[in-house]
DNA sequence: TACACTACGTAC
DNA sequence: GACGTACGTAGTGTAA
């Protein structure tokens, strides 16, 4: 441990006397406030240590007044320019992350010197940052002194040319010599040269006052002076000498550095117009970030407190101000951010504090009465905005959602730490609380099961006895915190930084407004087709039954197989590893193509079953009261970067076949609008020829090729222009072969050929693009070596198989590795966009907004009379996206339904 | 009754 | 067995 302990108090007064007056725009005066963030900024680069604090006095009063009342007496006012910076530093020091220390009753130098102490005794050092001669008693074998403005050490040396004597003879010089600033009195008649010479000869105060009283010491003016103020020199002496038995507020393991977060540093630098700090800030080197983790694991889980005074709330949220961050976890009573209530707020400062605040719970009997939420939310709505104090979250998007429905306006600046695993290890593992708790923490969270039941059993949260939904919640936010001080310092390491703080982080308020808005949907047209299909399943069913010979469950695969391979004795059936009989529908093909009709009709009983039960019925059931279905989309699952949807998944809305597109069409614009919808042409495509840098794709995706019929001119040996239909589709699969990781076998069955033919195909398309296969081979060696491969924009997406010594999982994993930077890819560049959208609609004055993700493509809902310029806007900032060695096109539709939309 | 699992099918 | 990424429904088997 190397503790750098900073005297705050100390360096205000020199840095205001030393630096020439400046104020901010607003008139306030800051020079000593920019001479302290100048001297941190530089301290983090040159002299940072493992731990890191800032000691300020409490206030006037201190123990040594009461033990001598004229001390400090006579000290000045501060000048008014100085005031204010007193608590500007302060904040200065959170926005750089630095706990700042004060405590009632003892003086900063106390503080330092008891600091220091528990620093030795675990066994590491500290460095004193001042130039405080008061401090200088304290140097010794493992404490050192810094001055902060000559950016020099003080040493031995210069406490010898300053007292004459070495550190540890400090105090006995300083009780003689007396300090008339401080109404210290010493002895009358005696300064610094004849202070030095007596401790010089005798050694001691007291060794200097015996001689002087006992005769020893040769007479004259010095001697009576020493014996007539013998008792001012030892009252001096105690006045001097620095106590080291302060109690700590804050264990010094506390104290681990940990970087700044950027946004509320700059914005700190920002407000006081601090434009040099912020630009050397910039592009100085950032502090070791593995100096940066404090000690998640130092402090016990639980013993948490269960918040139901103003009072409770109150000074944890002062001690959130304190620290400059704090976890926050809602509790809620559904796990659908779009349904559930706020229940509760768990608030974490520290490891190992926390606190749970009720709001809607069920109270028992033996409970105190909760607070209300408009009261709890005055002083929370005030830390939700507080520039200066970081809000983490795990999830921050549901925490959001959840907040924004309650009345809570904004919330910044805030980390969402499943996100920061996300963004360096996607496909490693999954990134829930309890994953990353078990991982990282080597904790078992308490499980929801476990606290609210299961099964009929389940209580709604709000039902759970309150102690245990306390200590549930309470443990949450902890976890939250010690994930954030583990893994946020990664990302740096990691080289994930950007991806998270530019894509991820900025994609959150993007997807809330998309989920909260929501899609329209025709219910009636749904409940209409939902009907049709009923019917039409029916009639289906009963032909089934007749070509079977038997009534049975059509939509059982098993039964099915029974049926078909068993009783009717069809050819072509094949058993599953379970020894069921395979019905998929490319068996039915198969058997319909020998013009089996029952399969023809069970295809067609299972495509109205899909739509009516997946889609229809599921959609009405999913829609508001305003008929608008609200997707929530998963940015931390997909194993390559793309999001997710859920309840209802809205990204694989029917549109291949002709019903399905009518399922399609009743998503429709709200009244008075039309649905944009934008989608990038071959995007993986275009990374694929980006990224393996293939000569002859790239030209033809500069050229606006066909890039389809262009892959069937170079593999068959075809020309371009009268080029037939299944030529042109046979390249298709080819091209998405490739981009899959293609084999020969999975390339022929989608083809409808022989392995043997499909490896032609790959063998002629290797040979026209030569540089796949280097690509193929550097990927799946990037794979093995690492891990993980990357994406252009540096997203990490981890292949854990790919040493697996099953080589069916290992050629898995290789394909894998092939595709995640084409689809991650495809995914950070849409993404991107989703972020500049918003902002672009806006400076266009337009009010055309965000609606839904489906991968490649983005759907936006526009006043009718906005519509083309919307579409318009949406090309250019997609396009525009990211920049790589191809260009992105984008085709844009507007109509008044998805289908048309097209 | 509740849950895990399989089979299947929809999207990009 | 089988070219990548997801999610939802229904049927089925097992456990409580």
């Amino acid at each position: 441990m190397r503790l750098v302990l900073v005297d705050g108090s100390g360096f205000i007064f020199r840095a205001f006397h030393a630096i020439p007056d400046m104020t901010r725009p607003d008139g306030v005066h800051v020079n000593a406030v920019f001479g302290f963030c100048n001297m941190i900024a530089r301290l983090m680069k040159e002299h940072t240590g493992s731990h890191l604090a800032v000691i300020f006095d409490a206030g006037r009063m201190t123990f040594r007044n009461r033990m001598y009342e004229p001390y400090k007496a006579h000290r000045p006012e501060a000048p008014p320019e100085l005031v204010p910076q007193f608590a500007l530093i302060r904040e200065a020091a959170r926005a750089f992350g630095l706990p700042s220390i004060e405590l009632d009753d003892w003086e900063a130098d106390d503080l330092i010197a008891a600091y220091a102490k528990a620093a030795l005794q675990a066994g590491g050092e500290a460095v004193i940052v001042s130039s405080d001669k008061d401090l200088m008693q304290l140097i010794r074998p493992g404490v050192t002194m810094l001055d902060p403005m000559k950016n020099v050490p003080i040493g031995e040396a210069e406490v010898a040319a300053k007292f004459g004597v070495t550190p540890d003879k400090v105090i006995e010089v300083q009780a003689l010599i007396g300090d008339a600033v401080d109404n210290v009195p010493g002895v009358r008649g005696i300064g610094p040269k004849g202070a030095a010479e007596l401790i010089g000869q005798y050694g001691t105060l007291e060794a200097v006052l015996e001689a002087a009283k006992s005769g020893a010491m040769k007479p004259g003016k010095r001697r009576d002076m020493l014996v007539e103020f013998a008792d001012n020199a030892r009252i001096s002496k105690e006045l001097v000498k620095l106590r080291d038995d302060a109690p700590l507020p804050e264990p010094v393991e506390d104290l681990a550095l940990r970087h700044w977060d950027d946004a509320v540093l700059s914005a700190f630098l920002d407000t006081n117009n601090f434009k040099s700090i912020k630009q050397r800030l910039a592009l100085s080197d950032a502090p070791r970030a593995e100096a940066a983790a404090p000690k998640a694991e130092a402090a016990a889980f639980g013993g948490y407190e269960t918040i139901t005074s103003m009072a409770a709330l109150t000074a944890l949220i002062e001690a959130a101000r304190q620290a400059g961050f704090v976890a926050v976890d809602v509790q809620t009573d559904d796990r659908n951010s779009l349904h559930g209530n706020l229940l509760g707020i768990a608030l974490a400062v520290a490891p190992g504090r926390a606190g749970y605040v009720p709001l809607g719970h069920n109270l028992g009997l033996e409970d105190t009465p909760q607070l209300l939420w408009p009261d709890a939310l005055g002083a929370l709505g005030a830390l939700f905005t507080d520039v200066a104090v970081l809000k983490i979250f795990h999830d921050a998007k549901y925490n959001l959602e959840v907040l924004t429905r309650a009345g809570v306006a904004q919330v910044a600046p805030l980390d969402d730490v499943m996100l920061i695993s996300y963004a360096q290890d996607a496909g490693n593992f999954s990134h829930d609380r309890e994953t990353l708790a078990r991982k990282h923490l080597a904790h078992e969270l308490k499980s929801f099961d476990s606290v609210a039941g299961s099964g009929r059993a389940r209580l709604s949260f709000a039902n759970v006895p309150l102690a245990g939904a306390s200590a549930f919640a309470a443990e949450a936010a902890d976890v939250t915190l010690r994930l954030w001080a583990m893994l946020k310092p990664l990302l740096r390491v990691n080289k994930s930084l950007a991806l998270y703080e530019l894509v991820e982080k900025k994609l959150i308020p993007v997807l809330t407004a998309m989920e909260l808005h929501g899609v329209m949907v025709d219910r009636a047209d749904l409940r209409a087709m939902s009907v049709e299909f009923e019917g039409r399943m029916a009639e289906i069913e009963t032909d089934i039954q007749r070509l079977a010979g038997q009534e049975f469950n059509v939509g059982s695969p098993k039964q099915l197989g029974e049926i078909l391979f068993e009783r009717m004795g069809l050819p072509g059936g094949k058993r599953g590893k379970a020894g069921a009989w395979g019905t998929d529908s490319s068996v039915l093909e198969g058997l319909a193509e020998q013009g089996i009709e029952v399969a023809q009709r069970v295809m067609d009983w299972r495509q109205l079953a899909k739509l009516k039960s997946t889609y229809a019925d599921a959609l009405i059931g999913q829609a508001d009261e305003n008929g608008r279905v609200h997707t929530s989309f998963q940015m931390a699952v997909a194993a390559t970067g793309r999001l997710s949807s859920t309840d209802p998944n809205l990204q694989n809305i029917p549109i291949r076949t002709v019903e399905g597109a009518r399922i399609r069409k009743t998503f429709i614009a709200a009244p008075g609008c039309s649905l944009v919808s934008a989608d990038y042409s071959q995007i993986e495509l275009r990374l694929l020829a980006h990224v393996a840098d293939i000569a002859a794709l790239k030209e033809s995706f500069a050229r606006g090729e066909d890039i389809h019929a262009r892959t069937a001119s170079e593999v068959f040996g075809v020309p371009m222009a009268g080029m037939d239909a299944a030529t042109r589709r046979r390249a298709k699969a080819i091209n998405f072969g490739i981009i899959y990781g293609i084999s020969a076998f999975g390339l022929g069955r989608q083809l409808g050929v022989g392995a043997g033919e499909a490896k032609a195909y790959i063998d002629a398309y290797f040979k026209r693009y030569p540089e796949i296969r280097a690509y193929m081979e550097a990927t799946k060696e990037e794979a093995r070596s690492q891990g993980y491969v990357l994406t252009p924009f540096g997203r990490r997406c981890w292949v854990p198989r790919i040493k697996d010594k099953m080589p069916q999982l290992r050629a898995y994993a290789e394909r894998q590795a092939i595709n995640a930077p084409l689809q991650g890819g495809a995914a950070d560049i849409i993404k991107q966009a989703m972020v500049k959208l918003p902002k672009a609609m806006a400076r266009a004055g337009l009010s055309a907004t965000l609606i839904l993700q489906v991968h490649d493509e983005l759907l936006l809902e526009a006043p009718d009379d906005e519509a083309r310029a919307a579409a318009e806007l949406a090309r250019e900032v997609m396009q525009g996206a990211a920049e790589i060695s191809v260009p992105l096109t984008v085709e844009t539709g507007i109509g008044k339904n998805w289908g048309d939309a097209h």
